[in-house]
DNA sequence: CTTAAAATAGCACGATCGTTCGTTTTATTT
DNA sequence: AAATAAAACGAACGATCGTGCTATTTTAAG
Protein backbone atom coordinates (compact mmCIF):
# COMPACT_ATOMS: atom_id res chain seq x y z
CA UNK A 1 0.00 0.00 0.00
CA UNK A 2 1.96 2.75 -1.48
CA UNK A 3 -0.49 6.27 -0.89
CA UNK A 4 0.90 9.24 -0.16
CA UNK A 5 0.26 13.23 -0.12
CA UNK A 6 3.15 14.63 -1.91
CA UNK A 7 3.63 17.04 -4.93
CA UNK A 8 4.01 14.40 -7.84
CA UNK A 9 5.42 15.24 -11.62
CA UNK A 10 2.22 15.82 -12.67
CA UNK A 11 1.96 19.14 -10.50
CA UNK A 12 1.81 20.84 -13.48
CA UNK A 13 -1.77 21.32 -15.28
CA UNK A 14 -0.02 20.33 -18.26
CA UNK A 15 -2.23 18.05 -20.49
CA UNK A 16 -5.88 17.36 -19.76
CA UNK A 17 -6.89 14.05 -18.77
CA UNK A 18 -9.25 13.68 -21.93
CA UNK A 19 -5.31 13.48 -23.75
CA UNK A 20 -4.76 10.23 -21.61
CA UNK A 21 -8.01 8.82 -22.35
CA UNK A 22 -7.59 8.47 -26.02
CA UNK A 23 -5.22 5.82 -25.65
CA UNK A 24 -7.09 3.83 -23.42
CA UNK A 25 -9.07 0.92 -24.40
CA UNK A 26 -12.33 0.71 -23.99
CA UNK A 27 -12.57 -1.75 -20.72
CA UNK A 28 -10.74 1.11 -19.29
CA UNK A 29 -12.78 3.93 -20.22
CA UNK A 30 -15.97 1.85 -18.49
CA UNK A 31 -14.05 0.71 -15.74
CA UNK A 32 -13.63 4.78 -15.29
CA UNK A 33 -16.94 5.17 -15.79
CA UNK A 34 -18.32 2.49 -13.12
CA UNK A 35 -15.98 4.10 -10.58
CA UNK A 36 -17.45 7.17 -11.27
CA UNK A 37 -20.91 6.03 -11.00
CA UNK A 38 -19.72 3.94 -7.71
CA UNK A 39 -18.18 6.79 -6.04
CA UNK A 40 -21.16 9.07 -6.42
CA UNK A 41 -23.54 5.97 -5.05
CA UNK A 42 -21.26 5.48 -2.18
CA UNK A 43 -21.47 9.48 -1.54
CA UNK A 44 -24.90 8.93 -0.53
CA UNK A 45 -25.35 5.04 0.55
CA UNK A 46 -21.91 4.35 1.70
CA UNK A 47 -19.32 1.93 0.92
CA UNK A 48 -21.20 -0.87 2.86
CA UNK A 49 -23.99 0.27 0.67
CA UNK A 50 -22.95 -0.21 -2.40
CA UNK A 51 -23.91 -2.88 -4.50
CA UNK A 52 -23.18 -3.96 -7.71
CA UNK A 53 -26.80 -4.23 -8.91
CA UNK A 54 -27.33 -0.77 -7.98
CA UNK A 55 -23.90 0.31 -9.76
CA UNK A 56 -25.33 -2.00 -13.22
CA UNK A 57 -28.51 -0.40 -13.31
CA UNK A 58 -26.71 3.38 -13.23
CA UNK A 59 -24.55 2.49 -15.94
CA UNK A 60 -27.37 0.67 -17.66
CA UNK A 61 -25.17 -2.76 -17.69
CA UNK A 62 -25.65 -6.19 -16.78
CA UNK A 63 -24.00 -6.85 -13.03
CA UNK A 64 -22.00 -9.33 -14.44
CA UNK A 65 -20.77 -6.97 -16.97
CA UNK A 66 -20.00 -4.27 -13.96
CA UNK A 67 -18.81 -7.66 -11.77
CA UNK A 68 -15.93 -8.57 -14.40
CA UNK A 69 -14.02 -5.40 -14.31
CA UNK A 70 -12.88 -5.76 -10.67
CA UNK A 71 -13.38 -9.73 -9.74
CA UNK A 72 -15.04 -8.61 -6.59
CA UNK A 73 -17.05 -6.40 -4.62
CA UNK A 74 -14.11 -5.92 -2.23
CA UNK A 75 -11.87 -4.83 -5.54
CA UNK A 76 -15.01 -2.56 -6.28
CA UNK A 77 -14.94 -0.57 -2.55
CA UNK A 78 -11.20 -0.36 -2.71
CA UNK A 79 -11.08 1.67 -6.46
CA UNK A 80 -13.92 3.74 -5.42
CA UNK A 81 -11.43 4.90 -2.09
CA UNK A 82 -8.78 5.37 -4.41
CA UNK A 83 -10.26 7.59 -6.72
CA UNK A 84 -11.71 9.50 -3.94
CA UNK A 85 -7.74 9.77 -2.55
CA UNK A 86 -7.28 11.15 -6.17
CA UNK A 87 -10.13 13.57 -6.37
CA UNK A 88 -9.25 14.70 -3.03
CA UNK A 89 -5.98 15.43 -3.72
CA UNK A 90 -6.57 17.35 -6.45
CA UNK A 91 -9.16 19.53 -5.22
CA UNK A 92 -8.03 19.86 -1.91
CA UNK A 93 -3.77 19.21 -1.92
CA UNK A 94 -2.46 20.40 -4.96
CA UNK A 95 -3.83 23.79 -5.55
CA UNK A 96 -2.80 24.76 -2.16
CA UNK A 97 0.77 23.80 -3.09
CA UNK A 98 0.15 27.14 -5.22
CA UNK A 99 0.34 29.13 -2.15
CA UNK A 100 3.50 29.87 -0.50
CA UNK A 101 4.62 27.31 2.47
CA UNK A 102 3.22 28.41 6.26
CA UNK A 103 -0.13 29.53 7.21
CA UNK A 104 -1.36 30.97 3.46
CA UNK A 105 -0.89 27.28 2.62
CA UNK A 106 -2.43 26.15 5.57
CA UNK A 107 -5.49 28.39 5.01
CA UNK A 108 -6.17 27.14 1.71
CA UNK A 109 -5.85 23.49 2.32
CA UNK A 110 -8.22 24.06 5.45
CA UNK A 111 -10.69 26.04 3.12
CA UNK A 112 -10.42 23.15 0.63
CA UNK A 113 -11.13 20.70 3.21
CA UNK A 114 -14.64 22.08 4.34
CA UNK A 115 -15.30 22.56 0.60
CA UNK A 116 -14.40 19.08 -0.16
CA UNK A 117 -15.97 17.66 3.32
CA UNK A 118 -19.64 19.52 3.70
CA UNK A 119 -20.30 22.18 1.11
CA UNK A 120 -21.48 20.00 -2.01
CA UNK A 121 -25.07 19.15 -1.13
CA UNK A 122 -25.45 16.15 -2.34
CA UNK A 123 -21.92 14.43 -1.56
CA UNK A 124 -21.08 12.79 1.37
CA UNK A 125 -17.59 12.63 2.04
CA UNK A 126 -16.26 9.02 1.77
CA UNK A 127 -13.48 9.55 4.16
CA UNK A 128 -15.64 10.02 6.64
CA UNK A 129 -18.38 7.69 6.59
CA UNK A 130 -15.85 5.11 5.27
CA UNK A 131 -14.06 5.58 8.85
CA UNK A 132 -17.02 4.82 10.46
CA UNK A 133 -18.16 1.81 8.95
CA UNK A 134 -14.69 0.26 8.63
CA UNK A 135 -13.64 1.44 11.93
CA UNK A 136 -14.26 -2.69 13.40
CA UNK A 137 -14.06 -4.26 9.95
CA UNK A 138 -10.64 -5.42 9.41
CA UNK A 139 -9.62 -6.39 5.90
CA UNK A 140 -7.83 -4.74 2.41
CA UNK A 141 -10.67 -2.14 2.45
CA UNK A 142 -10.41 -0.69 5.64
CA UNK A 143 -6.17 -1.00 4.93
CA UNK A 144 -6.63 1.00 1.73
CA UNK A 145 -8.39 3.45 4.02
CA UNK A 146 -5.64 3.53 7.17
CA UNK A 147 -3.48 3.95 4.64
CA UNK A 148 -4.71 6.96 2.60
CA UNK A 149 -6.02 8.80 6.02
CA UNK A 150 -2.64 8.34 7.67
CA UNK A 151 -0.93 10.03 4.32
CA UNK A 152 -3.41 12.84 4.38
CA UNK A 153 -2.90 13.54 8.35
CA UNK A 154 1.09 13.52 7.78
CA UNK A 155 0.44 15.98 5.23
CA UNK A 156 -1.79 18.55 7.01
CA UNK A 157 1.40 17.44 9.98
CA UNK A 158 3.74 18.75 7.44
CA UNK A 159 1.62 21.65 6.62
CA UNK A 160 1.27 23.35 10.58
CA UNK A 161 5.18 22.00 10.53
CA UNK A 162 6.14 24.58 8.29
CA UNK A 163 4.27 27.18 9.60
CA UNK A 164 6.23 26.66 12.29
CA UNK A 165 9.29 26.60 10.35
CA UNK A 166 8.51 30.10 8.81
CA UNK A 167 8.57 31.40 12.48
CA UNK A 168 4.55 31.97 11.59
CA UNK A 169 3.21 30.09 14.79
CA UNK A 170 5.68 29.29 17.94
CA UNK A 171 8.35 26.92 18.20
CA UNK A 172 6.96 24.68 20.78
CA UNK A 173 3.57 24.20 18.61
CA UNK A 174 2.46 20.75 19.14
CA UNK A 175 1.60 20.19 15.48
CA UNK A 176 0.02 16.74 16.01
CA UNK A 177 -2.14 18.80 18.68
CA UNK A 178 -3.59 21.26 15.76
CA UNK A 179 -3.97 19.13 13.83
CA UNK A 180 -6.02 16.82 15.88
CA UNK A 181 -8.19 19.80 17.02
CA UNK A 182 -8.28 20.97 13.18
CA UNK A 183 -9.35 17.40 12.26
CA UNK A 184 -12.65 18.03 14.88
CA UNK A 185 -13.23 21.30 13.22
CA UNK A 186 -14.16 19.31 10.40
CA UNK A 187 -15.60 16.69 11.56
CA UNK A 188 -18.31 18.74 13.48
CA UNK A 189 -18.89 20.98 10.62
CA UNK A 190 -19.35 17.24 8.12
CA UNK A 191 -22.11 17.09 11.38
CA UNK A 192 -23.78 20.38 11.48
CA UNK A 193 -23.89 20.64 7.66
CA UNK A 194 -24.88 16.69 6.65
CA UNK A 195 -26.59 16.02 9.45
CA UNK A 196 -28.21 18.35 11.08
CA UNK A 197 -28.62 20.21 7.65
CA UNK A 198 -27.45 23.86 9.17
CA UNK A 199 -25.66 26.11 7.79
CA UNK A 200 -24.50 27.87 10.47
CA UNK A 201 -21.59 24.92 10.94
CA UNK A 202 -19.27 26.71 7.74
CA UNK A 203 -18.72 29.75 9.95
CA UNK A 204 -18.11 27.80 12.93
CA UNK A 205 -15.90 25.79 11.56
CA UNK A 206 -13.94 29.34 10.51
CA UNK A 207 -14.25 30.68 13.35
CA UNK A 208 -12.89 28.19 14.98
CA UNK A 209 -9.80 27.84 13.14
CA UNK A 210 -8.75 31.03 13.17
CA UNK A 211 -9.09 30.83 16.91
CA UNK A 212 -7.17 27.43 17.43
CA UNK A 213 -4.72 29.44 15.13
CA UNK A 214 -4.35 32.27 17.38
CA UNK A 215 -3.72 30.34 20.50
CA UNK A 216 -0.45 29.41 18.41
CA UNK A 217 0.52 32.58 16.62
CA UNK A 218 3.81 34.20 17.60
CA UNK A 219 3.23 36.79 19.83
CA UNK A 220 5.69 39.74 17.90
CA UNK A 221 3.40 38.71 14.40
CA UNK A 222 -0.21 39.32 15.47
CA UNK A 223 -1.17 41.42 13.00
CA UNK A 224 -0.22 39.43 10.00
CA UNK A 225 -2.40 37.45 7.57
CA UNK B 1 -41.00 13.31 19.36
CA UNK B 2 -40.16 14.23 22.99
CA UNK B 3 -36.43 13.51 23.49
CA UNK B 4 -34.96 16.11 26.12
CA UNK B 5 -31.99 15.64 28.25
CA UNK B 6 -33.51 16.93 31.51
CA UNK B 7 -32.89 16.07 35.30
CA UNK B 8 -36.17 13.66 35.85
CA UNK B 9 -38.10 12.01 38.53
CA UNK B 10 -35.72 9.32 38.47
CA UNK B 11 -32.42 11.14 39.65
CA UNK B 12 -32.08 9.43 42.84
CA UNK B 13 -30.28 6.13 42.25
CA UNK B 14 -32.89 4.68 44.04
CA UNK B 15 -34.73 0.95 43.71
CA UNK B 16 -32.48 -0.91 40.89
CA UNK B 17 -33.87 -1.72 37.74
CA UNK B 18 -34.04 -5.38 38.47
CA UNK B 19 -37.07 -4.54 40.99
CA UNK B 20 -38.71 -2.73 38.24
CA UNK B 21 -38.51 -5.86 36.02
CA UNK B 22 -40.05 -8.44 38.54
CA UNK B 23 -43.51 -6.17 37.33
CA UNK B 24 -42.32 -7.17 33.51
CA UNK B 25 -44.74 -9.46 31.60
CA UNK B 26 -42.45 -12.00 29.66
CA UNK B 27 -42.64 -10.15 26.63
CA UNK B 28 -41.57 -7.20 27.46
CA UNK B 29 -38.40 -8.58 29.28
CA UNK B 30 -37.17 -10.50 26.39
CA UNK B 31 -37.91 -7.30 24.01
CA UNK B 32 -35.70 -5.17 26.74
CA UNK B 33 -33.24 -8.25 25.96
CA UNK B 34 -33.22 -8.08 22.25
CA UNK B 35 -33.01 -4.69 22.41
CA UNK B 36 -29.63 -4.66 24.57
CA UNK B 37 -28.27 -7.25 22.25
CA UNK B 38 -29.40 -5.62 19.17
CA UNK B 39 -27.68 -2.35 20.52
CA UNK B 40 -24.67 -4.51 21.18
CA UNK B 41 -25.00 -5.72 17.63
CA UNK B 42 -25.32 -1.89 16.33
CA UNK B 43 -22.96 -1.01 18.06
CA UNK B 44 -20.50 -3.23 16.20
CA UNK B 45 -21.88 -3.11 12.44
CA UNK B 46 -24.06 0.14 12.31
CA UNK B 47 -27.95 0.72 12.68
CA UNK B 48 -27.87 -0.13 8.94
CA UNK B 49 -25.93 -3.32 9.20
CA UNK B 50 -28.50 -4.56 11.83
CA UNK B 51 -30.73 -7.74 10.61
CA UNK B 52 -33.15 -9.53 12.57
CA UNK B 53 -31.49 -12.82 11.30
CA UNK B 54 -27.97 -12.04 13.14
CA UNK B 55 -30.22 -10.91 16.95
CA UNK B 56 -32.17 -14.31 16.32
CA UNK B 57 -29.08 -15.85 16.74
CA UNK B 58 -27.99 -14.47 19.24
CA UNK B 59 -30.75 -14.63 21.09
CA UNK B 60 -31.36 -18.44 19.87
CA UNK B 61 -34.66 -17.49 18.94
CA UNK B 62 -36.33 -17.67 15.82
CA UNK B 63 -37.04 -14.93 13.43
CA UNK B 64 -40.51 -14.63 13.59
CA UNK B 65 -40.12 -14.44 17.53
CA UNK B 66 -37.67 -11.32 17.38
CA UNK B 67 -39.77 -10.09 14.53
CA UNK B 68 -43.16 -9.79 16.19
CA UNK B 69 -41.68 -7.67 19.06
CA UNK B 70 -41.07 -4.57 16.66
CA UNK B 71 -43.17 -5.09 14.01
CA UNK B 72 -40.83 -3.98 11.67
CA UNK B 73 -36.84 -3.68 11.40
CA UNK B 74 -37.25 0.00 11.43
CA UNK B 75 -38.97 0.36 14.82
CA UNK B 76 -35.83 -2.16 15.94
CA UNK B 77 -33.56 0.35 14.58
CA UNK B 78 -35.91 3.36 16.57
CA UNK B 79 -35.92 1.03 19.79
CA UNK B 80 -32.11 0.94 20.10
CA UNK B 81 -31.42 4.67 19.46
CA UNK B 82 -33.94 5.02 22.27
CA UNK B 83 -32.26 2.46 24.38
CA UNK B 84 -28.59 4.19 23.53
CA UNK B 85 -30.06 7.68 24.56
CA UNK B 86 -31.45 6.57 27.78
CA UNK B 87 -28.04 4.72 28.43
CA UNK B 88 -25.93 8.53 27.34
CA UNK B 89 -28.10 9.79 29.59
CA UNK B 90 -27.44 7.85 32.43
CA UNK B 91 -23.90 7.40 32.18
CA UNK B 92 -22.80 10.94 30.58
CA UNK B 93 -25.88 13.44 32.07
CA UNK B 94 -26.72 11.98 35.14
CA UNK B 95 -24.05 12.02 37.47
CA UNK B 96 -22.81 15.71 35.70
CA UNK B 97 -25.82 16.74 37.65
CA UNK B 98 -24.11 15.92 41.09
CA UNK B 99 -21.61 18.53 40.15
CA UNK B 100 -22.18 22.11 41.03
CA UNK B 101 -23.30 24.34 37.77
CA UNK B 102 -20.94 25.57 35.55
CA UNK B 103 -17.19 24.26 34.95
CA UNK B 104 -17.19 21.60 37.20
CA UNK B 105 -20.08 20.27 35.85
CA UNK B 106 -19.08 21.10 32.02
CA UNK B 107 -15.78 19.12 32.44
CA UNK B 108 -17.63 15.88 33.93
CA UNK B 109 -19.93 16.30 30.91
CA UNK B 110 -17.19 16.36 28.81
CA UNK B 111 -14.94 13.71 30.46
CA UNK B 112 -18.29 10.92 30.69
CA UNK B 113 -18.58 11.70 27.21
CA UNK B 114 -15.10 10.99 26.25
CA UNK B 115 -15.29 7.72 27.84
CA UNK B 116 -18.82 7.09 26.77
CA UNK B 117 -17.69 7.42 22.75
CA UNK B 118 -13.93 5.80 22.31
CA UNK B 119 -13.01 4.39 25.88
CA UNK B 120 -14.79 0.80 25.40
CA UNK B 121 -13.03 -0.71 22.66
CA UNK B 122 -15.64 -3.26 22.04
CA UNK B 123 -18.29 -0.39 21.15
CA UNK B 124 -19.29 1.99 18.87
CA UNK B 125 -20.83 5.02 19.53
CA UNK B 126 -24.31 4.90 17.89
CA UNK B 127 -24.71 8.68 17.80
CA UNK B 128 -21.92 8.95 15.48
CA UNK B 129 -21.89 5.93 13.33
CA UNK B 130 -25.90 6.84 13.06
CA UNK B 131 -25.61 10.33 12.27
CA UNK B 132 -23.40 9.41 9.38
CA UNK B 133 -25.55 6.63 8.32
CA UNK B 134 -28.42 8.43 8.25
CA UNK B 135 -27.57 11.33 6.82
CA UNK B 136 -28.75 10.78 3.41
CA UNK B 137 -31.33 8.53 4.65
CA UNK B 138 -35.03 10.26 5.47
CA UNK B 139 -37.81 8.78 7.44
CA UNK B 140 -38.31 7.75 11.41
CA UNK B 141 -34.83 6.56 12.34
CA UNK B 142 -33.48 9.51 10.64
CA UNK B 143 -36.00 11.71 12.80
CA UNK B 144 -35.43 9.63 16.25
CA UNK B 145 -31.47 10.22 15.35
CA UNK B 146 -32.04 14.36 15.04
CA UNK B 147 -34.15 15.07 17.94
CA UNK B 148 -31.77 12.90 19.93
CA UNK B 149 -28.73 14.94 19.33
CA UNK B 150 -30.74 17.97 19.35
CA UNK B 151 -31.67 17.08 23.07
CA UNK B 152 -28.13 16.37 23.55
CA UNK B 153 -26.35 19.84 21.86
CA UNK B 154 -28.98 21.50 23.73
CA UNK B 155 -27.81 19.59 27.51
CA UNK B 156 -24.24 21.22 26.54
CA UNK B 157 -25.23 24.41 25.38
CA UNK B 158 -27.19 24.82 28.95
CA UNK B 159 -23.77 23.30 30.71
CA UNK B 160 -22.06 26.10 29.11
CA UNK B 161 -23.83 28.83 29.29
CA UNK B 162 -24.48 28.32 33.27
CA UNK B 163 -21.02 28.48 33.13
CA UNK B 164 -20.99 31.80 31.25
CA UNK B 165 -23.58 32.57 34.00
CA UNK B 166 -22.12 32.00 36.85
CA UNK B 167 -19.55 34.39 35.90
CA UNK B 168 -16.82 31.79 35.34
CA UNK B 169 -16.44 32.13 31.51
CA UNK B 170 -16.41 35.66 29.94
CA UNK B 171 -20.16 37.02 29.80
CA UNK B 172 -19.42 37.22 25.36
CA UNK B 173 -18.58 34.10 25.19
CA UNK B 174 -20.45 32.35 22.01
CA UNK B 175 -22.39 29.33 23.45
CA UNK B 176 -22.82 27.57 20.34
CA UNK B 177 -19.35 28.01 19.21
CA UNK B 178 -17.78 26.61 22.33
CA UNK B 179 -19.87 23.53 22.04
CA UNK B 180 -19.26 23.23 18.39
CA UNK B 181 -15.89 22.86 19.00
CA UNK B 182 -16.12 20.64 21.93
CA UNK B 183 -18.35 18.36 19.72
CA UNK B 184 -15.41 18.68 17.27
CA UNK B 185 -12.69 17.32 20.08
CA UNK B 186 -14.98 14.40 20.80
CA UNK B 187 -15.33 13.33 16.85
CA UNK B 188 -11.68 13.30 16.38
CA UNK B 189 -11.22 11.74 19.38
CA UNK B 190 -13.58 9.31 17.93
CA UNK B 191 -11.59 8.95 15.13
CA UNK B 192 -8.07 8.51 16.29
CA UNK B 193 -9.62 5.79 19.20
CA UNK B 194 -11.79 3.63 16.75
CA UNK B 195 -10.64 3.90 13.49
CA UNK B 196 -6.66 4.41 13.89
CA UNK B 197 -6.28 2.79 17.17
CA UNK B 198 -4.70 5.34 18.46
CA UNK B 199 -4.47 5.92 22.36
CA UNK B 200 -2.74 9.38 21.36
CA UNK B 201 -6.30 10.85 21.17
CA UNK B 202 -7.36 11.10 24.42
CA UNK B 203 -4.74 13.31 26.09
CA UNK B 204 -5.16 15.34 22.71
CA UNK B 205 -9.04 15.77 22.93
CA UNK B 206 -8.70 16.79 26.75
CA UNK B 207 -5.77 19.49 25.78
CA UNK B 208 -7.89 20.03 23.55
CA UNK B 209 -10.67 21.12 25.89
CA UNK B 210 -8.65 22.57 28.53
CA UNK B 211 -7.59 25.05 25.59
CA UNK B 212 -10.66 26.08 24.06
CA UNK B 213 -11.95 26.76 28.01
CA UNK B 214 -8.90 28.77 28.26
CA UNK B 215 -9.83 30.84 25.55
CA UNK B 216 -13.21 31.83 26.95
CA UNK B 217 -12.14 31.74 30.66
CA UNK B 218 -12.82 35.23 32.90
CA UNK B 219 -9.33 36.97 32.75
CA UNK B 220 -9.50 37.40 36.49
CA UNK B 221 -10.65 33.70 38.21
CA UNK B 222 -7.38 32.48 36.61
CA UNK B 223 -6.15 29.96 39.07
CA UNK B 224 -9.44 28.43 39.95
CA UNK B 225 -10.17 24.63 39.53
C1' DC C 1 -11.55 -8.18 -44.17
C1' DT C 2 -10.30 -11.65 -41.06
C1' DT C 3 -9.20 -13.18 -36.71
C1' DA C 4 -7.79 -13.32 -32.00
C1' DA C 5 -8.78 -10.97 -27.83
C1' DA C 6 -11.31 -8.30 -24.85
C1' DA C 7 -15.68 -6.84 -23.04
C1' DT C 8 -20.32 -7.59 -21.98
C1' DA C 9 -24.63 -10.22 -21.49
C1' DG C 10 -27.44 -13.98 -19.77
C1' DC C 11 -28.51 -17.32 -16.61
C1' DA C 12 -28.25 -19.79 -12.43
C1' DC C 13 -26.48 -20.81 -7.76
C1' DG C 14 -26.80 -20.50 -2.77
C1' DA C 15 -27.39 -17.24 0.87
C1' DT C 16 -29.62 -13.79 3.32
C1' DC C 17 -32.80 -10.14 3.65
C1' DG C 18 -37.54 -8.36 5.85
C1' DT C 19 -42.03 -9.90 6.20
C1' DT C 20 -46.48 -12.77 6.44
C1' DC C 21 -49.28 -16.44 8.18
C1' DG C 22 -50.96 -20.33 10.64
C1' DT C 23 -49.73 -23.25 14.38
C1' DT C 24 -47.97 -24.48 18.73
C1' DT C 25 -46.09 -23.58 23.00
C1' DT C 26 -45.89 -20.89 27.12
C1' DA C 27 -47.87 -17.50 30.62
C1' DT C 28 -51.41 -15.39 32.87
C1' DT C 29 -56.06 -15.10 34.63
C1' DT C 30 -60.44 -16.91 36.00
C1' DA D 1 -57.58 -27.07 36.63
C1' DA D 2 -59.69 -24.93 32.79
C1' DA D 3 -59.98 -21.02 29.84
C1' DT D 4 -57.91 -17.29 27.69
C1' DA D 5 -54.35 -14.39 26.12
C1' DA D 6 -49.59 -13.69 24.95
C1' DA D 7 -45.44 -15.23 22.96
C1' DA D 8 -42.53 -17.92 20.16
C1' DC D 9 -42.00 -21.05 16.35
C1' DG D 10 -41.58 -22.88 11.53
C1' DA D 11 -42.19 -22.63 6.94
C1' DA D 12 -42.55 -19.97 3.01
C1' DC D 13 -42.71 -15.64 0.11
C1' DG D 14 -40.43 -12.50 -3.16
C1' DA D 15 -36.41 -9.75 -3.47
C1' DT D 16 -31.69 -8.86 -3.61
C1' DC D 17 -27.13 -9.95 -2.58
C1' DG D 18 -22.21 -11.47 -4.54
C1' DT D 19 -20.35 -14.66 -7.57
C1' DG D 20 -19.34 -18.31 -11.15
C1' DC D 21 -19.98 -20.11 -15.76
C1' DT D 22 -20.87 -19.99 -20.68
C1' DA D 23 -22.27 -17.66 -24.70
C1' DT D 24 -22.41 -13.62 -27.50
C1' DT D 25 -21.10 -9.28 -28.95
C1' DT D 26 -17.79 -5.69 -29.55
C1' DT D 27 -13.26 -3.97 -30.07
C1' DA D 28 -8.41 -3.95 -31.56
C1' DA D 29 -4.75 -6.06 -34.29
C1' DG D 30 -2.90 -8.46 -38.30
Amino acid sequence: MTVTFRPSAAVRPGRSAVAVQKSLHKGQQTKAAIVDAALALAAQVGLEGLSIGAIAELMQMSKSGVFAHFGSREELQISVVKEYHQRFEQEVFMPALREPRGLPRLRVLFQRWMRQTATEIEAGCIYISGAVEFDDRPGPVRDTLVATLNAWQAAMHRAVQQAVDEGQLRADTDAGQLAFEIHGLILALHFEARFLRNPQGLARAERGFDDVLARWLRPPTLAID
